[in-house]
DNA sequence: CTTGTATATACGAAAAATCATATATATGAT
DNA sequence: ATCATATATATGATTTTTCGTATATACAAG
């Protein structure tokens, strides 16, 4: 993972937002993303693709929804980065968890194993 | 420190070296880090001046020559961020190191402090 | 004062990133 | 088959970032 490339994906706002939410709720989808944001379907779309490329997420469709999660095999050094950004700004994702607790009618997670 | 500010930060490659440089080395001026890189004196001095702004950088003046080190007020989690980039991508600097140990007529230093 | 070196900044051009909008695909329900 | 929902992608416009070049400032040496 070249670092330049990684942290271009951590320097907009949109995208550090679904990275820091993914990981505070461990599997997102795209409705739900876009809830949490209030951004359009399109926008947060194209940047989880962006990310997807880049390797720092991987998705998973069940039915209709797509759910995205971090990439666990990332390197280490990366996985800690995300770590201790998410720790030391938890009020940077306030609203957009509050946005998300809100939301009725998220769709039903099964179990991706076990 | 607003996170996305800092990542933009890091999300330049010329930035990146900069930052790793000087970490690494402790303080560095600008005329160092153009050979280092490699790069114009007006493309390094109008990145430092940015990451002065943004408060990652600090400069002291002495004499002819500008050095640069890292804010050591920084928040905690951006120090952590900044060691572990550069303990886990020690080769993404080697050429830049090989190109400032063989730099000659490098500034003599006179200690800030003790 | 003049010259040379180190650094900073201004300005317009070029490149890169982002966006809104429209549209396409896939799934599920009726 | 039709309709509705969720998601992805294409396209052209707009915004942001980066850059090269020229120029300005500051200091040191002679």
């Amino acid at each position: 993972m070249n670092p330049v490339q990684f942290y271009k994906c951590l320097a907009d706002e949109t995208r550090l937002r679904c990275l820091m939410l993914i990981e505070s709720e461990r599997e997102l989808c795209v409705c739900e993303l876009t809830v949490a944001l209030g951004e359009s379907q399109p926008k947060i779309s194209r940047h989880l693709a962006q990310l997807r490329q880049c390797g720092l997420l991987l998705d998973r469709k069940q039915g209709q929804w797509v759910y995205y999660r971090i990439n666990p095999s990332l390197p280490d050094w990366t996985t800690l980065v995300l770590e201790q950004t998410n720790n030391a700004n938890k009020a940077f994702l306030k609203t957009n968890l509050a946005n998300l607790s809100r939301m009725g009618d998220r769709p039903n997670r099964v179990a991706s194993c076990c």
